[in-house]
DNA sequence: ATTGATGCAAAAGCTTTGCAGTTCA
DNA sequence: TGAACTGCAAAGCTTTTGCATCAAT
């Protein structure tokens, strides 16, 4: 919680968000580092951290840390709902019906105030598929 | 991966098991290695992780990792979700309207197949409203 | 000129793992 | 007996952080 608010706009923190608004894979933080160096070979680790979390808290990213192992992150700020592939951790879009959610104001909360929910649907991606099925067929 | 079944009932096993059952705070790894030390004084931590996850495995706990940071367990098996406080990452209870939730066969998966879903409410827990309050009152 | 932000490297925190010895079946 | 399991310690991985330096305003 050391971060403040976002008070100058770094090279760094542009080329960031722009990368991980090109993507559409949900990439970890090293996979951000690993594409933005390309452009700025001298950047580190800890600074993509840094602006992740600052763009986090700025609200022009999300990050997807349910599951465990590393946080995600994602540049499209649409609402929509993800979906984890059990075998190798890939993150997709999920386009569903957005009445089937609880109203939180109906919640039972055991004490709790209530502030919302987070939810992500696990399943197997299209390429983990196919391997499965081609061992299979051994 | 390189864990397989559970084959032998081990002493440690069992004591993780019954303390697990017993507490209802949704306790972390090393919240559990604590409690059961006082029961098996020469338990390791590596040990409970281990049995963690086989227990994970044998469908008898439950394993809470949406969130980041550490990884919660809960030994109720009854189908019930979960509400974690934002402040101090402790989790409740939630009683809620299981119907309010998406059918995943109405699902569009984007080339995925889904398997299900985990959600996590998240929100205040009273502890910390309480001591929010405290803090107002300056 | 300030001081927020960076780069580097070290450290932190949770979890996993190799290995020799132990114990359950 | 012998393979599964344990204890211990080291290592692994992701993420955070201290500090001197750089650069945005």
């Amino acid at each position: 919680m050391a971060l403040a608010k976002i008070q100058r706009n770094t090279q760094q923190r542009q080329v960031i968000l722009e990368e991980l608004r090109k993507l559409r894979s949900h990439p970890t933080a090293a996979e951000i580092y690993a594409v933005v160096r390309k452009r700025l070979p001298k950047i580190s680790l800890g600074t993509v951290y840094r602006n992740l979390e600052l763009l986090v808290r700025n609200r022009e990213i999300n990050k997807l840390e349910s599951g465990g192992n590393e946080a995600r992150f994602d540049g499209d700020m649409m609402r929509h709902n993800h979906i984890r592939c059990v075998e190798c951790g890939r993150i997709g879009d999920i386009f569903d019906n957005p009445t089937d959610f609880p109203d939180i104001a109906y919640t039972h909360s055991n004490g709790y105030e209530v502030l919302g929910f987070r939810m992500e649907y696990y399943g197997i991606c299209p390429d983990c598929k196919n391997e499965n099925d081609s061992k299979e067929d051994n």
